[in-house]
DNA sequence: GTCCGTCTCCCCCGTGCGGGGGAGGGCCGT
DNA sequence: ACGGCCCTCCCCCGCACGGGGGAGACGGAC
């Protein structure tokens, strides 16, 4: 019986490039996407994939982080195989310790990558050294907003709509008359999406929507 | 007749993934890869593609460098679409001056993708990977902040800065600090940036940002 | 029944924000 | 040399925003 392996990459076009890679293999079978590391657990839970190709960097919830939900709350859970687009030690280390399996660069040829999933669902490890790329900086505290809107799920359907409209650039009392309430409503909803994402300002929750997916550009 | 499409791009899978979203199409074909900017003169001499779909960083020769070489050398030359996986300034500013006809970036939504690659083939300009007409009709009231994010490449070069750590979340204050300046000079850049965007507070000058490309979420 | 979360509305209050002005120096093209 | 643009800094001023409280009504959960 053939390899399952489920993609979980924000980027529709690397899972469409590891579909490519990985379907041209009679051995290896893509079963499912996901574009977030949050969707990633139930996904397992049905989907039962051999390998969980898990991309690092995720808006709603990074591949170290999604890594250790699903291995400490999947019993018989998957193989890890950690993707990323470039080498970066801390990732690396990050991961092994998460529990990830095996670790794997974009860059790979596509034999490389058919040839990791192979072998760690085959149960060996994998692991890429050479470490050559330093992207620098990738500036500041960016992280900060977007791992605060882990919390989106636990907005309150109000919230998530004030959030909504906050993010079409509305004030408060504009949001007040779209919705048909007060604006001492709004402000309430508005200083409760605030503490719930983390955020300093309106603008800030309007950043970790757009960085978390809640609202899509375009 | 399908328009014809060469890739250049150093990463097979990235490859893979445009030459899977791409031919999914029935008008769209891809008729050749190269893996470096060097060997792309003689492929666009070979294969007269309509459209390039040009990687920026390469081992051997980059995007744009590939990009001038191809637009001195190759009579009728065809339209180049840079790819690239992140917002730089420095690479669209380079890049259009070596004579691009439009903007792509990796994550960008197979929608998109195909939309970039029918646009620059019928002639047009893409300056930014997000469509902003559906922008303008999702506003009701005129598209505001749409329609003025077109105006970004009026943007001074201390203004896009500016836009860019709006972008981040950072507040007057704190933006002043990270560029070395007075408050007062940067609520002067902002107040300029609002202006030019047609934005009523920085809240709608982010989202503008976001909608018109000029940050990427992730 | 009681508790808890949600939605709704209200008060005060400080301040960051943005509008509308102005002004000086530097660089560049003509 | 002059005008024009950019960057820099400053003033006053109104107000939307956000924090920190509280409170009533409704519903489901226990």
């Amino acid at each position: 019986m053939p390899v399952t392996v489920l993609l979980v990459d924000d980027e529709p076009l690397v899972r469409a490039g590891l579909r490519a890679v990985l379907e041209a293999q009679p051995d290896i079978e893509v079963v499912g996407e996901a574009a977030d590391g949050a969707a990633v657990i139930p996904l397992v839970r049905r989907l039962r994939p051999d390998v969980v190709a898990m991309d690092v960097r995720m808006p709603l919830m990074d591949g170290i982080e999604a890594t250790r939900a699903v291995l400490r709350t999947v019993p018989g859970p998957p193989k890890i195989l950690v993707v990323t687009t470039f080498e970066d030690d801390e990732f690396v280390y990050e991961a092994l310790r998460a529990g990830a399996d095996g670790f794997l660069l974009k860059r790979a040829r596509p034999a490389e990558i058919v040839h990791a999933v192979r072998l760690v669902a085959a149960g060996d490890s994998l692991l890429f050294p050479a470490s050559v790329r330093r992207l620098a900086a990738r500036y500041g505290d960016g992280g900060r907003p977007a791992r605060a809107a882990l919390e989106r799920a636990r907005l309150t359907e109000r919230e998530a709509e004030v959030l909504r409209q906050m993010a079409r650039g509305l004030s408060n009392a504009e949001i007040a008359a779209r919705l048909v309430v007060s604006a001492e409503t709004v402000k309430s909803h508005v200083s409760a999406v605030l503490a719930k994402l983390g955020a300093r300002d309106r603008t800030q929750a309007v950043i970790a929507a757009y960085e978390s997916g809640f609202v899509e550009p375009g």
